[in-house]
RNA sequence: UGGCCCGUAGCUCAGUUGGUUAGAGCGCAUGCCUGAUAAGCGUGAGGUCGGCAGUUCGAGUCUGCCCGGGCCAACCA
């Protein structure tokens, strides 16, 4: 029984202290647990607990941008939810009202597709059903992906109005974006124009991208001479201006010639004007004509045209030539108009001539080239206008004289029902060759756009679109134009990260006007009617008024039934009198008006406001929702429906490349909870650095797993400890020791520092701050401290309640400040200490933090004391190293200190307990040598010694006094009169 | 090809108006503890700050070029 030199206790103490008692598991099982905590809220309808509570707060607004609904949610989806979801729970525990209204986007392309993949499946046509069940198919394909996306971003722990979410094909949404888009033509913004798109002649029908396949094809090939007109001198050898040269032009579309308005060079090529002299007889390129063409490309040409022998006379810059003819001019007393040299970087010396063949109506880079040109073409005194030469059967309209309705035998046809190759070819180029306008004609087989459907070559064909203005001044105002607006509306909106400003300010400075219509059938119409003899757009209130009110009733397929023309326009219009539109609306100008039919939509959802506190998408919405919900809301209300913006980046992989199938490196959200749980990838979220592009992999995930566990277990001895402690002996922080205090100060601090960084949606800086702050100052020192204390001290002692009212606060603080990012593992931290069927931590504020926490100067006096800790315990590192000791407690080290700094700051504290020694003597004068040192800890040196006396049975400390009670030999006094009270307590 | 953005230890991130030997957490290695125990504490090793050139007394920070990556440039959302 008797305890010899090393004191080793035999009695077993463990049942007398008060060490961390919790049922709360080390290890999450989130995957398994987090259903439970989503039933739950589900359960108290949190959500609405949430609206009842805040209903007299300021509203905040983050308004969801609408994922399309189509397919499983992605990681892209995740991260966008996600964070959405921490500015929506922060604000709302910042004391705003606000409320979250989750949707989706319905219309468009992609589900249209979709049900067309089903029918060819099925062997029907889509043109054989009628609309109106077309589209009720797909707002049924619509609906199951909202129901699935919907579980999908719930089980991400997403709070929100998922009962009660909006969507872009309810009935409510159809009727407001038809009311919109009558706004906007009420107000003079909407015109009919037109604009090239690929259109498929066999299934009538104007076609996507990607409803394009490429395939190789054998084209004609012409070189085409077009007549100088006129122009200027600059040439070496002598003037042009009468010389009888021609730009040769080259084409792999002959059919195109009639369509023909200017011919592209480039600045930056060289040309030359060549003289034929020598070539066959009767051959087209005759001997003495003058020829404009690249340097680079003109004996390749002649070679083409069969010319034996050229000569170049001089340079000619193509910029000087005004005009010229164009090689139909005349036929059928047609193409009397002036074709223009314009110059486009998307010239090349590559292939060809030097010259494009410029069809405003058959190619992109041409349309957009002749839009450019506008001002240009306006002084020449030349039309803009552009010809629809091809119509939408393929065969040319009155637009192509001569080749089209008045042509002797017919119009040509440019591609027939079947897909083949129409006449229009050849009978361009004979109609060519009988102007001498033919240089060389031949063959060539190349990559060509087909229809995925029909496999049939597709064409740019010109066709009519319906466009908003961008700088028209709207309703006379002279200088409110739309652009106007969107730029005002820019400077005055605040961006998250702030280079999204730049960008959209740039992309709305450049962009054309918005072309609204798309041919085709799953989308709200544009609801106009369109007078067959004035070409005016009817503006009549009353009949505007009965298509929203049809469309709220019945939907947007109001539009479609038999008979709505005259239903709409009621007794005062006669519908044979008026075109009804059949095209619909770009999905973007759906999506851009969410804000008039969800924010706007008091009786639905009162907790919203207008304009919304912020928008938060991808990158990529630049050029999308923030992009058309600028531009609708500003036709429409005249500045942005947003305050604020929030872009963050794509989710990449391990190694920042791209996520894609092919490379196989894609992460699934439904993967990562599945493995892990949400709380894991809301805690990835956080961590990382959404305004760049975010990276996600084995190794990350592993990284914030890892942190997550150790955030987890200093919580979970949270929870142990504080199973002890009991509110009535709360401390009041002036009573507390000076540890105390400064684990308060440190509190005090981080709530303005994890306030301001929530409202700065600056989520990794709070993972860092409180990741650092547990890891660092609780678990490795003030944890680490006060474990003696708080497992040994006596029932009545002050330093162990204070302690544990410290505890009590961080608590309070920890599972607020974490609440937003770990919505799991808060609530459940929480439950643990406040049960209850109305409980939950997402019902608090983030608690009020009593500024006189703060106090500066105690904790600058606490950095000198972490300083000769830091030097103690290193010292107790040699001393480990060398076997002397294990646990610190049997060291008893000799602290050597002149700085009087340190003298002053150490005064009044047990440098033992904040070393986690057993006993510490100071010296005031310089230590020996061979002490030990820190570099960076000036006048602190360190000698070891061990430990004196005893080691007490209860605390493990070694202390002389051990032996000296004689009720409790084995034990320290303090450890002695902790069991005398348990014993007093009856414990 | 154009517009915008990004590139700091194995991972996630700090690095103030250019100013000493570039920091943190985690991971890794290693020692201790065994009353937070599939935990806790200590110590240590890791970086030509994407590359090159320039401005400067001085550059991770400013400029240019290059390399690598991303978003946009769609009748895709």
């Amino acid at each position: 029984m008797t305890d010899t030199v090393t004191g080793a206790a035999k009695t077993d103490y463990s049942a007398t202290l008060f060490l961390p008692k919790t049922d709360f598991p080390m290890r999450a099982g989130l995957p398994q647990r987090e259903p439970d905590w989503l039933k739950r809220w589900e359960d108290m309808d949190i959500y609405a607990l949430q609206r009842e509570q805040a209903k007299d707060r300021p509203l905040f607004t983050i308004h969801d941008g609408p994922p399309y609904a189509n397919g499983n949610i992605h990681i892209g989806h995740a991260l966008n939810k996600t964070l959405k979801d921490l500015v929506s729970r922060s604000m709302q525990m910042l004391g705003f009202n606000s409320a979250y209204v989750p949707g989706w986007d319905c219309h468009g392309l992609p589900i249209e597709w979709k049900i067309e993949e089903q029918y060819r499946a099925k062997g029907k046509d889509k043109n054989d059903i009628p609309v109106v069940e077309f589209r009720q198919e797909c707002r049924t394909f619509a609906e199951q992906w909202v129901d699935v996306q919907r579980e999908e971003f719930k089980r991400l722990g997403i709070l929100g109005e998922w009962d009660n979410p909006y969507l872009t094909m309810s009935f409510d949404a159809e009727a407001q974006i038809a009311r919109e888009l009558m706004k906007v033509a009420t107000s003079g913004q909407l015109y009919r124009g037109s604009k090239p798109v690929m259109w498929s002649v066999v299934e009538r029908t104007a076609l996507a991208e990607a409803e394009i396949e490429y395939a190789d094809i054998e084209s004609d090939i012409i070189w085409v001479k077009f007549p100088v007109h006129s122009g200027g001198g600059d040439i070496k050898s002598g003037a042009f201006r009468d010389l009888n040269a021609s730009v040769v032009i080259w084409t792999t579309t002959p059919w195109t010639i009639p369509a023909n308005r200017a011919i592209s060079f480039s600045s930056k090529i060289a040309y030359g004007l060549y003289e034929i002299i020598k070539a066959p007889e009767g051959n087209w390129a005759s001997v003495g004509e003058k020829y404009i063409l690249a340097d680079k490309l003109a004996a390749e040409t002649f070679a083409k045209a069969k010319v034996e022998e050229f000569v170049r006379i001089g340079d000619i810059d193509p910029g000087h030539i005004t005009l010229c003819f164009h090689p139909l001019r005349g036929l059928s007393n047609g193409y009397q108009f002036a074709v223009p040299l314009l110059d486009g970087d998307h010239v090349t010396d590559d292939i060809g001539t030097g010259f494009v063949h410029t069809a405003p109506g058959h190619g992109l880079d041409d349309f957009e080239i002749w839009i450019n040109s506008i001002r240009l073409l306006a002084d020449k005194g030349i039309s803009s206008e552009v010809p629809y030469v091809v119509g939408d059967d393929g065969f040319y309209t009155k637009d192509a004289p001569g080749l089209g309705p008045d042509a002797e035998g017919g119009p040509a046809r440019v591609i027939d029902d079947n897909g083949k190759k129409g006449d229009a070819n050849n009978r361009v180029i004979a109609a060519l060759a009988e102007r001498n306008a033919m240089v060389a004609r031949g063959r060539v087989k190349h990559s060509y756009p087909h229809s995925w459907r029909s496999k049939k070559p597709v064409i740019f064909r010109n066709t009519p679109q319906w466009f908003v203005y961008m700088d028209r001044d709207i309703m006379g105002a002279a200088g409110d134009t739309l652009r106007h607006r969107m730029l005002n509306a820019i400077d005055v909106t605040k961006f998250y990260p702030p280079a999204g400003q730049n960008r959209l300010r740039a992309m709305i400075a450049d962009r054309p006007d918005w072309v609204l219509s798309r041919q085709r059938a799953w989308g709200v119409p544009i609801t106009v009617f369109v007078n067959k003899a004035t070409k005016e757009i009817l503006k009549d209130e009353v009949v505007n008024h009965r298509i929203a009110d049809a469309f709220k009733a019945e939907g947007a397929d109001a539009w479609y039934k038999d008979g709505a023309a005259q239903r709409f326009l009621g007794d005062a219009y006669k519908a044979d009198d008026y075109e009804m539109i059949r095209d619909v609306l770009d999905v973007w100008f759906d999506s851009g008006s969410t804000h008039a039919f969800v924010l706007r939509n008091k009786q639905k959802w009162p907790h919203l406001k207008f304009p919304a506190s912020m928008y938060l998408e991808g990158s990529d919405q630049h050029r999308g929702w923030f992009h058309s919900s600028l531009l609708e809301s500003c036709a429409t209300n005249g500045h942005a429906p947003y305050e604020s913006v929030l872009t963050h980046g794509f989710t990449m992989d391990g190694e920042g490349r791209k996520m894609s199938k092919s490379l196989s490196n894609t992460v699934a959200p439904q993967d990562i909870i599945k493995q892990y749980g949400a709380d894991i990838l809301r805690l990835w979220v956080a961590s990382s650095d959404y305004s760049e592009d975010l990276r996600l992999g084995k190794e990350i995930i592993q990284t914030i797993v890892d942190s997550y566990r150790k955030l987890r277990n200093s919580l979970r001895w949270l929870l142990g400890n504080l199973a002890h402690y009991d509110a009535k002996d709360a401390v009041n922080a002036k009573d507390m020791p000076e540890l105390e205090q400064v684990i308060l100060h440190r509190l005090a601090q981080l709530d303005t520092q994890v306030r301001t960084a929530y409202k700065e949606y600056d989520y990794r800086k709070i993972v860092t701050l409180l990741t650092n702050f547990m890891n660092i100052e609780l678990s490795a020192f003030y944890f680490d401290i006060r474990k003696d204390a708080l497992y040994c001290e006596p029932i009545s002692s002050l330093k162990r309640k204070s302690a544990l009212t410290a505890l009590n606060h961080l608590f309070d603080c920890l599972t607020a400040w974490l609440a937003p990012i770990l919505v799991f593992t808060m609530e459940e931290v929480w439950l643990e200490r406040h049960p209850g069927d109305g409980s939950s931590v997402h019902l608090r504020l983030f608690p009020e933090v009593p500024a006189h926490w703060l106090n500066a100067d105690l904790a600058a006096k606490w950095q000198l004391i972490r300083a000769v800790r830091r030097v103690v315990t290193g010292s107790l590192e040699i001393e480990r190293c060398e076997k002397r000791i294990g646990s610190s407690l049997e060291a008893a080290p000799k602290v050597f200190i002149v700085d009087p700094r340190y003298l002053a700051a150490l005064d009044g504290q047990d440098l033992a307990e904040i070393a986690i020694t057993s006993a510490i003597s100071i010296e005031t004068r310089e230590g020996p040598a061979e002490a030990f040192r820190l570099d960076d800890v000036a006048g602190i040196a360190v000698m070891p010694a061990m430990a004196q006396g005893k080691r007490c049975a209860r605390s493990w400390k070694m202390l002389p006094e051990v032996g000296t009670d004689p009720e409790y030999p084995d034990v320290s006094l303090r450890d002695a009169q902790a069991l005398r009270e348990r014993a007093a307590a009856g414990l």
